[in-house]
DNA sequence: CACCATGTTCCTTG
DNA sequence: CCAAGGAACATGGT
């Protein structure tokens, strides 16, 4: 589940349950899981930790822990400041976190777990793409959130690429959070075509762009914590968040994403699937004409 | 078997 | 250094 508005809702709805829980033990099921962090290392460095605080950043969560003794500097924790050990945690592609009930089987790819007592937290991942590490490293090449950027920053970070505006949407040394589903909302929002190129932008076109960008994440996260909840309901006790996407509280609320050969909601003209940079967009060829 | 998939990183080629 | 394209990672759905 992960673009930036499934990490913001996931990261609400788990914030209040592990807010002060204590991890009593650790168990990292797959090699992958932690990478680069060894799975030994990150069990033993995480055991005994109490969670301070959970926040997001792009698509990342950060799960901030009071460290328990000393000794966790050597952890190579580049963020961890007196007392304090961050573990990121990134969802790739297929990835999941969710507190369940201990009797509760655990998912085929459960990837790591932390025993909080009467609970277990659970990060799993069938396709393994995302991760729970150690390595801070990743933060520093993220550009601002939608929502810290001025129109006149974005359009400065546009300048000199010949890229295509789709491509360089995903790109998240340039801004954090936007993933190949909301690119194409984005763009069919702002009515630009997704092969401009980054240079040939206005300063018009631009901020129009920047203020889709944020529309389209501020509704998928309005969306999400409202019908996604209801979804969710009576599932493990209401302990789940993200499931397998249930009846449609993300794909239909999508305009133009995986709709090829469907009317344009806005003119009924075909939507159009294209690859660019060996993934799809999706867009309108008749209300994102290039101009 | 073929192709596709919400992400990131690395490699090659130009 | 940059851009573009592709592959890799690993699994599952259609």
């Amino acid at each position: 589940m992960p673009e930036m508005p499934e990490v913001e809702i996931l990261a609400r709805h788990l914030r209040p349950l592990l807010r002060g829980k204590k991890i009593r033990s650790a168990s990292v099921r797959r090699e992958r899981a932690t990478r680069p962090t060894p799975p030994r290392e990150f069990e033993k460095a995480v055991v005994g930790a109490k969670l301070k605080e959970l926040t997001r950043r792009g698509k990342y969560l950060l799960f901030e822990f009071e460290s328990r003794q000393a000794g966790l500097a050597r952890t190579g924790n580049a963020k961890s400041g007196a007392g304090t050990l961050t573990v990121l945690g990134h969802l790739g592609m297929s990835g999941r976190m969710f507190v369940a009930l201990k009797n509760e089987t655990l998912p085929k790819h459960a990837a790591v777990i932390f025993d909080l007592g009467n609970r277990n937290f659970v990060y799993e991942d069938r396709r393994y793409l995302g991760r729970m590490t150690l390595d801070l490293s990743p933060l520093r090449e993220l550009g601002p959130e939608a929502s810290d950027f001025s129109p006149e920053a974005f359009a400065a970070a546009l300048k000199g690429s010949r890229q295509a505006i789709k491509i360089k949407l995903l790109d998240q040394s340039l801004i954090a959070g936007v993933g190949n589903i909301y690119a194409s909302e984005a763009l069919f929002r702002a009515r630009l075509s997704p092969r401009l190129a980054a240079d040939e932008l206005t300063p018009a076109q631009s901020k129009t762009l920047l203020r889709a960008i944020g529309d389209v994440l501020n509704d998928a996260i309005k969306f999400g914590s409202t019908v996604g909840l209801k979804t969710m309901s009576g599932k493990s006790g209401g302990l789940f968040y993200f499931d397998d996407g249930g009846e449609g509280y993300y794909e239909e609320r999508l305009r133009v994403y995986d709709r090829e050969g469907k009317p344009c909601l806005r003119c009924g003209t075909r939507i159009e699937r294209i690859t660019q940079g060996a993934r799809s967009t999706y867009f309108c060829p008749h209300c994102q004409r290039v101009r």
